[in-house]
Order: C-alpha cells, then structure tokens, then sequence
RNA sequence: GGAGAGGUGGCAGAGUUCGGUCGAAUGCACCUGACUUGAAAUCAGGCGAAGGGUUAAACCUUCCGGGGGUUCGAAUCCCUCCCUCUCCGCCA
C-alpha cells in the first residue's frame, strides 16, 4: 500500500510513476473520492463532538442533580444523523481503501523503465555454460531413466497435473540442496533459522500483498465467500497453503514495533511452497519448471529505511553464493518497471544456465518491497530519540528454489551414459556419493 | 473433547462492583533538564497509536482482542466470534 499522502497531495506525480510499470491510476475518479472523503469526514467529526460535548454536559448536570430533560432532548435527533453519516463516510472509505490495496507499489529511481522482460536489464553474467560434446538431454529423460527417480505419471496419479513424485538418489538431492542453502545462510549469512506455518491466515496474506488481489494464485483451505476486496470476518479465519515462506517470515513484523537495536532482522526457512499457477496453463507443462507444489529456502530482511537499498544487494548476493558453490553458471538481471512485482520497488532476477533449453531460467527473485508491505502490516520501528515509530523496509529473496536448483544440477552435471556428477559442495550432504546413477 | 480464568499504552499492571471530567492510576523502559570530570544513583519534567488540521502549534475525531447491540453517553452492560492461560481427558 502507498503512503495516502501520495494519493492526497501527490497524485499527478504518483500517477506517472505508477504508469512506468504500466498501472493506469484513476486519477480523476480518486479525485473525487478524496474530496466527499474530506468533507465528509470533517462533517462526521463535527457530529461527534457535538454528541460528546452535549453528553458530558449531561453527565454533569446529572452529578449536580438538575434536571437533564431538556438537555436530553436537546440531542434527541443527534444519534440518526451521527449514523448517517457515519455510515456514508464508511462506504466512502471503504472504496477509497479497496482502491489503494490493488495499486502496486512504486519503482525505486535506479529501475529501468521498460514494458515487460524483454526491457530487463542484465547486470552480470556468471560462470561460463558448459559445452557437451553430446546432447544434453532435459531434466525429464534425466530423472525418468535414473531408477525413476523424478515419476510425473505417480504424481499426476495421486494429485494431478504439476505434481511430481521423487525417488531415491534424486529424492535424497532434492533434501540435500536444501540443507545445503540453510547452513549457507545460517552459519555464512546470519539467517536465523525458522519453522513456520505453512497454513496462514488472511490478514498475513493481504499483510505481504497477495490478498485482496491475487487470491486466485493461492491453494485455499476454504473457498472464499464472495468477491469482495475487504476482509469480512467469516474470510479472516480461513486458512490457505504460503505460495513462498515470505508470507510467513515477513508477517513476524506484523503489529510490532522494534527498538531500533533490533534491526536488521535476518530470517530464513525451508518450505514447500503452493501455488495455483492459474494463468499459466500452457507454459513449462513439462518437467519440474513449474509445479503447484516445490519447495524453496526464503530469505527475509527486516531493515531501517536507509539501510534497504544496502540489504538489497546483499540479500541477492546471499542468493548467488548458493549458485557459485553449486558452480552453475546464472546470470543477474534488474527487473525493469514492466515486470516487477506488486509490491517490489526493485528487483534482481538470478537465472541460471540450463542446457537443454540453451536459455537462462530464473531461480531466485529478490526483492525490496521499501514500505509498501510495512504499512500494510504496521510493522514500524522506534528509532532513538525519535518521537514516532517509522515504517521499516522488508525484502525478500528465493536462496533458492530448490526445485529449479534441482533441474540446474541435473542438467549441467549430466555425463554422457545419463548419470550425474554430484557437484563438491553437495558430497557432504549426499552420504559422500560422487555420482549418481 | 470437558471445566475454569483472562485479553487494557513499548512492557508489566490498576480501573469493569454502582456506565458519565478515563485515552486510562502506578511501575519499568524511553526522552529532556539539573547534579557529576564522565557514568551510575538521585531529583524535576515529558512520554501511546492512527486520522484530520496548522508554516509550526493550538485544536478536533477514533482506538481498552475483532464484530454487533443497548444508551444522550460504553474499557465498564448485553450478544457473538477470535485468541491466550490453568486443570482434566485424549493423542504424535
């Protein structure tokens, strides 16, 4: 959510800002909202305290033992038009609040500007991609002929379509990638490890921005009633599968005000993560590329304001030690305004090399979401000395996807007779084995 | 699953009997000042959050777990939901 204030003194250059990433803001229509809002509001207040005085003269009168006949009747019509237009402000409100939820947040000023990823901007490329002096089969051929040990049909047939079944040696990799990125981050980085819910309410889906928009990417517990933008109180207790551990980690800093010693806060987690993948029916149908169920190791940062842009680079650099101790080659890239997400102001994209398809995929995105998420939250911090708390920043990054790590080491590690040279920073993790298959 | 207790400012904790100068005693923490070479201790003062308003203030409104109700007026009374704690049962 964007500070109001940008919404109320601020909206032609808020308006061009928002329409770099292609968001067209209802500038007029706002307009109009804000100022029956203003009025309105002004009104209502006035009602209220012509309500409280008159009822503290009451109370007085009453304690002196007069008689509060004439003064009740006085506000005997008071309460109806309190009501009313209490309840119009409310409807106002609400409009103007669903409004604010669905726009994105606004781009920091070192973001290139551009349409959609074709506008993405590399900035380093890493490890030079291996050349094979034979095909290169994919992850699948890869996986399926290795003692079975990626099984689609098995998935398909307990859950459907982008589920996955892993088996033995394969299986045991897919453990051992994650361990590996946890003790990176945890024991190198200074992560705290964390076990968190994989269910969550609604109030840290919509604290983290999937909610109210984006409902439809979610596995639910429940199906929500109605289409509405606003959280009714039935909606607040149903419960739904993370798409990432974000919406848990960063949630820790909902409501809560930190003393100012207790920033940075370094979080990270092993987590499945759920997600509907609707709209993307016929993209990456075959393989592990894009499941409904994958798990991930999350890093999250909660920081100061000033130290955000710092973080950013940091974080995204945590990410790609995993890369360089796997040896996978990837390259960086900045999002530009087009293809960030909703509530990033900046976002780097590590895509690694994958053979068989002669292409970078992304395996990581980290973000800075600056305060758009805080204030979401009403995560703040008290600096020292400073009279009010301030927003803090929160960002986020996948170090990595351990699914898609999986698919990178497969394929960049594959031998000709179709088995697999287990990269040196994963032995420790794998029993000592070398070589799969 | 059964029985009971409770949710109040950054934290702890009064207030709820009998609704009215209660946005809320007190303590801790924090901030400012005095004392001190400095610090500690001590003393004095200040100190919740959000919104509106102002050059800045003043000032106004809202908030005592969430929602609803009664009333001129609700932290306080009623309904409902959520959460926490204790005891019993059950379970990994």
């Amino acid at each position: 959510m964007l500070d109001p204030k940008f919404l109320r003194n601020e909206i032609q250059e808020t308006a061009a800002r928002l329409a770099t990433r292609g968001f067209k803001l209802d500038v007029a229509r706002l307009e109009e909202l804000e100022t029956r809002r203003k009025d309105l509001q002004t009104a209502t207040q006035e009602l209220q305290n012509e309500r409280n005085a008159k009822s503290k003269n009451i109370g007085q009168a009453k304690a002196r033992g007069e008689d509060i006949k004439p003064l009740l009747d006085s506000v005997a019509d008071l309460g109806d038009k309190l009501d009313a237009a209490k309840s119009e402000l409310q409807v106002l409100l609400n409009e103007i609040d669903s409004i604010a939820l669905a726009i994105p947040n606004l781009p920091a000023d070192d973001v290139p500007s551009g349409a959609s990823e074709d506008d993405n901007v590399e900035v380093l490329k890493w490890g030079e991609p291996k050349s094979f002096d034979f095909e290169p089969k994919d992850h699948v051929d890869l996986g399926e002929s290795l003692a079975n040990g990626l099984d689609f049909a098995m998935g398909t047939k307990l859950s459907g379509a982008r589920f996955t079944v892993m088996r033995g040696k394969i299986a045991r990799m897919n453990r051992a990638l994650s361990q590996f990125m946890l003790d990176q981050h945890t024991e190198e980085h200074g992560y705290t490890e964390t076990y968190v819910p994989y269910l969550v309410n609604n109030e840290s889906l919509q604290g983290t921005g999937q909610l109210p928009k984006f409902a439809e990417d979610l596995f639910h517990t429940q199906p929500l009633t109605g289409q509405s933008d606003n959280l009714d109180e039935q909606d607040a207790r149903k419960l739904s599968l993370i798409p990432t551990a974000e919406v848990p980690l960063t949630n820790f800093a909902r409501d809560v005000i930190y003393d100012e010693s207790e920033l940075p806060v370094k979080l990270t987690a092993h987590t499945p993560c759920f997600r509907s993948e609707a709209g993307s029916y016929g993209r990456d149908t075959r393989g592990l590329i894009r499941q409904h169920q994958f798990d991930k190791v999350e890093l999250v940062q909660i920081v100061k304001p000033e130290n955000s842009a710092q973080a950013l680079e940091e974080l995204t650099g945590h990410a790609e030690t995993i890369l360089q101790k796997l040896e996978l080659p990837y390259r960086k890239v900045v999002l530009c305004t087009g293809d960030m997400g909703f509530g990033a102001t900046k976002t780097y994209d590590l895509e690694v090399w994958l053979p068989a398809q002669n292409t970078y995929r992304e395996i990581s995105s980290c973000s800075s979401m600056g305060d758009f998420q805080s204030r979401r939250m009403q995560a703040r911090y008290r600096a020292k000395g400073a009279k009010k708390p301030d927003l803090v920043h929160t960002l986020n990054g996948s170090g990595l996807a351990v699914g898609r790590t999986l698919v990178a080491v497969l394929e960049n590690y594959q031998n000709e007779d179709g088995s697999i040279t287990v990269p040196a920073a994963l032995v420790p993790y794998m029993g000592g084995i070398t070589k799969i298959g």
